[in-house]
DNA sequence: GAAAATTTTGAATAAAATTGCATTCTTCCT
DNA sequence: AGGAAGAATGCAATTTTATTCAAAATTTTC
């Protein structure tokens, strides 16, 4: 899986650099090795909800959405009948709280810890179905409540 | 001059409808009345700081530049020496995680419910100015741990 | 007022971004 | 291992956005 490496790539770019168009940002990408098209740019910034701005020369410059609400969970990973959902310190009883208004016909029902929650999935429900409806990338820009 | 009764009205326009689009725009402005070309709106939009955002619905939305993140909390209140801070339903042991966290001398501790903790204040200490470093507007805007 | 300077605008065009589709790469099941 | 289902990606075509250039409108200066 090169997605991962290649965004990661792409937010330390546009936290140091200046970058106006997804071409220079290609640019920047091949110069560290990573050989991409502008389409997967395009495709990558909107995951990333990445927007290109005004910038205070006058110019445009692609920057992180202010509004980059912090993603629901950090992963979710299938084991058996059950999700297991990492979040943030403190989180997981708000992200399971989250997870039951959500009321998938699949979740039984979530236990909270402290960084960690587990969501049951019902018998005749295929856990990874759940885990994709749930979103694979933590609700981060992007996810989406139906799907 | 023309430029600012149109740029107004596109203010109103973004503000009520979802433009995903410069000739949308256009359009709107259009049946309003409004005479311009893309040209210009590229312009406006430029110099309004407006930005093509990715919305919820995973499709392109017009907006202001100066979003506002998603509160920590939704209010805070002073009782005595305590603060009543409400939050979204299931996230408040996760925010009195992270008031914890921030280790502010004037909090003796917090004590979470689902959507709303208290913080108790430490004698000497004044509720009203720790209500303050928290940040009146609930972590929003500008809200920082280390402040 | 008129000329000069500045700003605004549209038309055309260049540049940049998005999308449909086909293909490749992964994951996960049997 | 073999194969089905899903995800990721490139290419090409299309759409959308930015800019250039010239003209019109506006403001400033004398």
């Amino acid at each position: 899986m090169n997605k991962k490496l290649r965004q990661d790539a792409i937010v330390r770019i546009l936290e140091t650099e200046t970058v106006s168009s997804q071409k220079s940002l290609r640019n920047a990408l091949m110069d560290k090795g990573l050989r991409v098209t502008q389409a997967t740019l395009s495709r990558d910034l909107k995951e990333l909800g990445v927007i290109k701005t005004v910038d205070d020369g006058g110019g445009y410059k692609y920057a992180f959405r202010e509004n980059r609400r912090a993603p629901l969970f950090r992963s979710c990973e299938v084991s058996g009948n059950l999700l297991v959902v990492r979040t943030d310190a403190g989180m997981a009883p708000a992200v399971a709280y989250r997870i039951d208004e959500m009321g998938l016909p699949g979740v039984l029902g979530t236990v909270a810890g402290e960084d960690t929650l587990l969501a049951v999935v019902a018998d005749g429900h295929d856990a990874r179905q759940v885990k994709r409806e749930l979103g694979t990338r933590g609700g981060g820009p992007g996810w989406r409540r139906d799907r």
